[in-house]
DNA sequence: GTCTATAGATAGATAGAC
DNA sequence: GTCTATCTATCTATAGAC
């Protein structure tokens, strides 16, 4: 057959992307094939080589995309305040943020060594770059004596583990609300960085 | 050929295990092949299978016995002490484990989506048996009036995504020793459930 | 217990029609 | 832009020799 009726490539392309990072959230990289992904999205599967040249670019287009929009959102939630009120706008931001997006975390922590070289440096650079948004964080709020931070890369790296890690329990129709999650977690995140009462509600 | 002079039925179904878990934490579980893991072990792939029925009980095997040394070795470790002495014992023992078996822990992580019912449901209660310690210390120490924790379930959940975060950064040949780590670890969860000061030394 | 050989399925990717 | 058809490679697993 040729062209199906009312058929638009950058709508293929964009389902391509959904598609697979359900798939490979779920299966894995290397478990779910071009035909997997070309069902889901209701074609052939060598109808995908149009779009993307290989597997390969369409888990690099994926990552890619969200970290492209996880830094975006980070840069529009951003303002200038004090590093307590900083880090628990931070917490917040990263929770609902990770919470509401399980299948994207999930790949681009899993699946980073499914990567290629080029695609692998690109994606490492994005994320050290919003790993290095927590470290400054806390190395302002140490240095200007709100917290009690022996070592900022480490606690960076210990709060960051803590706050994705929601992911690996959180169910949208569970015990806690969202908000209620995010209270447990200031309380303890600021407990670890030497704060005892929450800054400002 | 015939048997291998010297071959031992043991000593392989060891290795696949060994070379398995590399493997599979290097490349992901469905990636790695038969012929792989018999290429590290130093076999032809058939002769994988005189150990394992299939591809799908290496794994199940490699994360069963990791379970059950890392509840087996926490059982030889636990003692009666007070909440925070038992917190820190905990902590201490967390990072030491996991950092010493970086592939298991990896693995056991990433590739319970690669199993299958059975297995699935085996090393998913294995892993709650482990997860209650964490959580048990805490309802203690919570209701002794040790810890402020509003929520113990989420507080261990929290702490243990912390602690094998670890994993994600540390290197042997890094900055910081791991008794340096382990302290700062603990710093930072006392913190999290309230306490300011490190209990005892 | 391990080998060689191979069956049978499925993978990623391409060619050419429409 | 998508289709059908197909190439070539590789996979899991088994059969049977030693």
């Amino acid at each position: 057959m040729a062209r199906k009726v009312g058929s638009v490539g950058s709508v293929t392309a964009e389902a391509i992307l959904t598609e697979g990072c359900k798939l490979f959230a779920r299966f894995g990289y290397a478990a779910v094939s071009m035909r997997q992904i070309a069902a889901a999205v209701g074609v052939q599967a060598s109808a995908i080589y149009q779009h993307y040249p290989n597997k390969q670019e369409i888990l690099v287009a994926i990552l890619n995309a969200h970290m492209d929009a996880l830094l975006k959102a980070w840069d529009d939630e951003v303002c200038d305040e004090d590093a307590a009120a900083a880090l628990e706008r931070f917490v917040r931001f990263h929770i609902r943020y990770h919470i509401s997006r399980p299948d994207e975390v999930f790949l681009s922590y899993m699946e980073l060594r499914s990567l290629e070289d080029q695609g692998f440096r690109i994606i490492e650079r994005k994320r050290h770059t919003y790993e290095s948004v927590a470290k400054t964080i806390l190395r302002h709020g140490t240095e200007d004596g709100t917290f009690s931070v022996s070592d900022p890369h480490v606690a960076a790296m210990a709060i960051l583990a803590m706050l994705t890690g929601v992911n690996t329990w959180y169910r949208s129709d569970g015990r806690l609300s969202q908000q209620k999650i995010e209270e447990l977690y200031i309380g303890m995140v600021m407990g670890s960085v030497g704060l005892t009462a929450a800054p400002k509600e």
